[in-house]
RNA sequence: GGGCUUGUAGCUCAGGUGGUUAGAGCGCUACACUGAUAAUGUAGAGGUCCGUGGUUCGAGUCCACGCAGGCCCA
């Protein structure tokens, strides 16, 4: 048997090939099944979306993942990985407008809802098949024959068990959020909505800074924060600017940040010319005050004056300022709990932009508001209707209720009137023309002396991409998970997550859950997982279904009570105003057939579904239960595989799937719902720009993989930079990858075949022990086993990267470069003995592990070698490297003092290389001896242990030690800053000086008496050895390298006798070509005939016949005086002519 | 606007706990080597370590403030 031999590697070809023998083995199938028993470790795919074609992106993430569940199978683990595609989603749902030219307005009138729902169903998995491919090809092995899809019933059915669950926790409530509406459309607008071009538009608004006047019961603190006296205290305000004074009503709070800078000026109003001290930002105080008017004084002041003077008072902290209460601006409507209201709160979001770095604060009408309110425990103003639920002051057509007096039913934005109710609305104000709710506001401000400054301002506003109305953030109904009530387990739970990069952990997610928000649930669409809450008309009973057996009992109980039959269908449709479903058996529980269904309440009541359906990121949260579709089928599989071991996506899901996972699990079963987590950056082009198809950098992932093969690709994206930071995706870099690392490989390889083959090695014979193999044997092997450790570990801690490169480091430097290069003569040279099987097995060892600690990264190449190497040996007993066990590393073989010996060797070889380049002397040239200065015994042994080592690989006869080195050679000696610096600190520069400047008797002295008196101005100090580094640095006389504390001198007298040995290896050289050229094999034997020359190459010729011959495989050596048919070759200074023959 | 993250040679990246002369690979140039040969070795050129301040005897490294790119969120 053989060892396969290969002209160049193909990987791409690779990749095919184990491709086929993995499907032919059913090697992904063994590699679980192989392990049953054994512990496991779960790993959960998180769910891609197959409406759109996968990117390059999409083998990055997947080589993560794949990497440690390989790892782990490798380690003795039972690795079970579920496939799984999320399906649900505006995505889809916008992909299908597209594609059927409608918009959302559509549905339910020139598409029915089912039928939409359909063309969405069948859209979504529009690109399975080369998802498929991809993962095949990109050898991510995931169970894709079974996979969990988001839309099947199975699934939904687990994650209205898991709402249910949640609902009986009473996690789940119907609240209100601040969302874009359109008064004009009555309807919520989604961010993507807002998103559309044209919706932003420039508009003039009325704009108002507002007097709030500090509050009596905040007198006291005014005056002492502030220094005032009774009277100003009594007469002092906050400014606060809005773009939307209709807000002002519901004003209950003002915001400071907490480190800006605030002013307290003294001045006047400019309206009602009331002597007064405001509060603003430090930053736009020169905004309303003029800098020269400065110098006015502020008793010359007269009202109607245009230049009105002012006095900078004090400086205060915004989060000085948190507290102090003041007078309600436009008391048309309490609060329900007043003591809270009116108060200044800090809110994270002000700046000092624009405004007044005091930011009004209407809870109804603005998130930020709507946040830092509830945060700082402010009520927000509102009325209550007759059910007494609390409603905000502006209705749903935007209109203000009827207790703002001053304008009830009014419209708060001009542009809802047509100009016919301005018409109207100006007749009843008896004015010239129509005034704004805003503009008489700020009217109103004005005479009241609440209003600063009150003028026009052009901004940009969204406005409603149907009406073309301006939009108003509106308080809307939404289901909400109560996530805020676990936030504090939520926080706790993460701690204990080993996230990849931790700052991930800390920072983004977990800065996130410190200020988390509850969930909201609700989406207003069509394509999703409806919410199972059915609710009476009037909201007070409602019903959560948690399962398909319990829907269906409670449809029997409804058809039973509320009488609906076959019979009665038409009349209870007329009776409910809907199509009801009652009596089909549901298959489907998506819209619009669950909207049709009616239960009944506990007091008999007739409940619809509430219609919104639920944010998509449930469905992929809920993947751990719901895939198995837990806990109606495969309890015991759930219990096993909860929680995951390990997860990974791209760093874009931290607020998404990671967050939903961690939230649910959390909730309903108090775990985290992963342990570990890599959360893998972007792939970005060579440029560091973003992909993008517009802009045509997309790297298609397909060619890719079909030019350089999977492993390539794979190697490159993981050791390139680690997986978390964002890649620079170049094409340049998998070829580099290509050659240097696999090229290098496959090199290492062939070269082991190509000879294994020649001596028959088969790894038959016992293992040839440790203490008799050679030093670079031994050497080589313990660098292996401390490679196994480094790798092992980085594998171990989500490492992928630091594992790469320690396997490419130790491939391409220790393994090719100086193993293989060193020991080349010993596989070609000489009978099969000991020595040589030594070698052949500390090389095939070296082989298959590497192939092993790879086989994560690059799988298809890794096992092209272990099947080549094992086919002929027959060592291992499985038919992949797959189902192989993860290397061990042996401490016994590892010998730290060893490695230092080789990498002695290493630099000496280096040096001395560098001083024959020099002196243009080639390496072929043998040289008599080196010159090694050593300062110690210990020194001295290293090299001495590798002695031969470096002999051969510089071509030198011997190495002379020079012990007692005083005289000879020339020392240099450094300062050892890090001891010295905690000594003297401050004196470091002298002392450091001193030392440097200390002559080779000072050296010496400080050696022999490890103590040297140095002299600073104005004292003396002793320093010893441990307070330098000494190194010797030249030899006089001599040809002298030197680097880190490493030096060699080399003689380089050429004697006849070197010379004659040089023209000898010139001429085996040229021998070798030839063979080469004449296409000769290895194993021939030739005969070689040369032209005599001159006496110096006759005799060198002669003197080392017998060396040529054994170099060169040749029978014979004759010198002739006349070679006629001979070839004439080059050898540098001289010509020879030559003839070789079989 | 906020949070996180990145910035070191032409390119891709290393550079525990601060130590004075900042490294590697690729690319480039020159020379060498040659039974692994579309391989390899040696050397050279190439750096305001993003900027500005600060702490320190000493800062690529620590602190502050910026700048630029990226992601997420408002």
């Amino acid at each position: 048997m053989k060892y396969r031999e290969y002209k160049n590697v193909d990987l791409a070809k690779v990749g095919e090939e184990v491709l086929s023998y993995w499907k032919q083995h059913k090697v992904f199938e063994q590699s679980i099944t192989s392990r049953e028993g054994a512990p496991s470790f779960t790993f959960y795919e998180g769910p891609p979306s197959a409406n759109g074609t996968p990117g390059i992106h999409h083998v990055m993430a997947r080589t993560v993942k794949d990497i440690f569940c390989r790892y782990k199978t490798l380690k003795g683990f039972q690795v079970k990985r579920k496939g799984g595609w999320d399906t649900h989603g505006l995505p889809v749902e916008l992909q299908v407008e597209k594609e059927l030219g409608i918009t959302k307005e559509d549905i339910g009138k020139k598409i029915s809802v089912e039928e939409y729902n359909q063309k969405c169903r069948e859209a979504v998995m529009k690109y399975k098949s080369q998802w498929d491919d991809l993962t095949e090809k990109m050898g991510y092995w995931v169970d894709l024959d079974n996979p969990y899809i988001t839309f099947e019933k199975e699934y939904i059915e687990s994650v209205w068990f898991l709402l249910k669950e949640l609902y009986k926790k009473d996690f789940l409530y119907k609240g209100y959020t601040i969302q874009p509406y359109s008064p004009a459309a009555g309807t919520g607008l989604s961010s993507h909505e807002l998103n559309q071009p044209g919706t932003y538009k420039d508009v003039r608004d009325t704009s108002a800074v507002a007097q709030f006047k500090v509050a009596d019961s905040s007198k006291e603190k005014i005056k002492s924060l502030l220094g005032l006296s009774d009277v100003e205290a009594d007469q002092t305000y906050f400014l606060a600017w809005t773009t939307t004074p209709w807000t002002l009503p519901s004003n209950s709070a003002l915001a400071v940040g907490e480190n800006i800078t605030y002013v307290a000026v003294k001045t006047f109003n400019p309206y009602t010319f009331k002597q007064g001290i405001v509060i603003l930002a430090k930053d736009l105080s020169g905004k309303y005050f003029n800098a020269k008017n400065a110098e006015l004084k502020l008793e010359d002041f007269k009202e109607g004056d245009k230049n009105i003077p002012f006095q900078t008072l004090k400086e205060v902290k915004g989060k000085e300022l948190v507290g102090i209460r003041y007078e309600q601006l436009l008391p048309y409507v309490q609060p329900e709990e007043a003591d809270k209201a009116f108060r200044v709160i800090p809110g994270d979001f002000v700046s000092t932009e624009d405004g007044t770095g005091i930011v009004h604060i209407a809870p109804t009408f603005g998130a930020d508001d709507a946040r830092v309110a509830k945060l700082a425990g402010v009520p927000a103003i509102t009325v209550k209707d007759e059910e007494g639920n609390q409603l905000p002051l502006v209705d749903k057509q935007g209109k203000f209720v009827i207790e703002v007096k001053d304008f009830p039913g009014e419209y708060v934005k001009e542009a809802y009137l047509t100009e016919a109710e301005k018409e109207e609305e100006r007749k009843k104000q008896g004015r010239d023309k129509y005034l704004s709710v805003d503009e008489r506001i700020g009217i109103k401000l004005k005479t009241e002396n609440k209003a600063f400054k009150v003028e026009k301002y052009e901004h940009s506003y969204p406005h409603c991409w149907r009406t073309d109305k301006p939009v108003l953030y509106y308080p809307l109904d939404s289901w909400f998970i109560k996530t805020t009530a676990v936030k504090d387990r939520l926080v706790e739970l993460n701690k204990t997550i080993n996230w990849k990069p931790a700052s991930t952990g800390t920072g983004r997610f977990g800065n996130w859950l410190e200020n988390l928000v509850d969930w909201n649930l609700s989406r207003s669409r069509y394509w999703g997982t409806p919410l199972p809450i059915w609710r009476t008309e009037d909201g007070k009973e409602e019903k959560c279904i948690g399962s398909l057996q319990e829907l269906n009992e409670e449809i029997q109980k409804a058809n039973k009570a509320l009488n609906i039959t076959a019979e009665t269908l038409a009349q209870k449709e007329k009776e409910f105003k809907t199509k009801i479903y009652n009596l089909k058996s549901i298959e489907d529980l998506h819209r619009p057939y669950v909207d049709q269904i009616v239960l009944i309440s506990e007091s008999g009541k007739p409940m619809i579904r509430e219609t919104d359906l639920i944010d998509v990121w449930f469905d992929s949260g809920a993947m751990p239960y719901a895939q198995w579709h837990y806990p109606f089928e495969n309890k015991d599989v759930f219990d096993n595989n909860f929680p995951a071991d390990f997860i990974a996506e791209g760093v874009d899901q931290t607020r998404g799937w990671f967050f939903t996972l961690h939230a649910i699990a959390v909730m309903l079963k108090d775990s985290v719902a992963f342990k570990n987590v890599i959360a893998n950056g972007l792939v970005l082009d060579k440029n560091g720009a973003k992909m993008s198809k517009r802009v045509g950098n997309v790297i298609n992932p397909f060619e890719t993989i079909g030019q350089f093969g999977p492993d390539a690709t794979r190697w490159y994206m993981i050791v390139n930079a680690p997986p978390w930071d964002n890649l620079k995706f170049n094409i340049d870099g998998v070829t580099e990858v290509q050659r240097r690392f696999f090229g290098t490989l496959q090199n290492t390889y062939s070269f082991f075949a190509l000879y294994s083959n020649l001596d028959n090695f088969t790894f038959k014979e016992a293992e040839v022990p440790l203490n008799k193999r050679t030093e670079s044997d031994r050497w080589v092997i313990s660098r292996l086993n401390t490679l196994i450790k480094k790798v092992d570990e980085a594998y171990a801690e989500y490492e992928p990267t630091k594992a790469g490169r320690e396997i490419q480091d130790f491939v391409v430097d220790d393994l090719s470069n100086w193993y293989v290069r060193l020991n080349r003569k010993r596989f070609w040279k000489g009978e099969y003995n000991e020595d040589k099987i030594a070698a052949y097995q500390t090389l095939y060892t070296c082989l298959l592990t590497i192939a092993k600690l790879s086989a994560s990264i690059a799988p298809f190449y890794s096992e092209k070698i272990f099947l080549d190497l094992n086919e002929v040996s027959g060592k291992e007993k499985v038919a992949s490297i797959h189902l192989s066990q993860f290397p061990v590393a042996d401490d016994k073989q590892i010998d730290l003092d060893l490695e230092e010996r080789m990498s002695l060797a290493q630099r000496i070889s280096s040096l001395v290389h560098s001083l024959r380049k020099g002196h243009t002397i080639k390496v072929r040239q043998p040289l008599s001896r080196l010159l090694i200065p050593v300062l110690n015994q210990e020194y001295k042994n290293r090299i001495v242990a590798v002695e031969d080592l470096i002999l051969s690989e510089v071509n030198i006869k011997k190495i002379e030690y020079i012990e007692d080195t005083s005289g000879v050679v020339v020392k240099k000696i450094k300062p050892n800053f890090k001891k010295l610096g905690k000594e003297y600190g401050p004196r470091l520069k002298e002392v450091g000086a001193a030392i440097t400047a200390m002559t080779q008797d000072d050296i010496q002295k400080l050696e022999k008496e490890n103590a040297f008196k140095i002299k600073l101005t104005g004292d003396i100090v002793q320093i010893t050895l441990e307070d330098v580094d000494i190194s010797s640095e030249d030899i006089p006389g001599w040809s002298v390298a030197s680097e880190n504390g490493v030096t060699v001198a080399l003689d380089i007298t050429i004697t006849e006798e070197l010379k004659k040995e040089g023209i000898a290896r010139d001429v085996v050289n040229r021998v070798q070509n030839m063979r080469k050229d004449m296409g000769l094999e290895v194993q021939d034997k030739i005969k070689i005939t040369i032209q005599k020359k001159d006496e110096l190459i006759d005799n060198a010729l002669l003197a080392n016949k017998e060396y040529i011959c054994s170099e060169t495989q040749a029978l014979s050596l004759v010198l002739t005086e006349n070679l006629k048919d001979g070839k004439l070759v080059d050898m540098d200074e001289h010509q020879l002519v030559m003839k070789i023959e079989l």
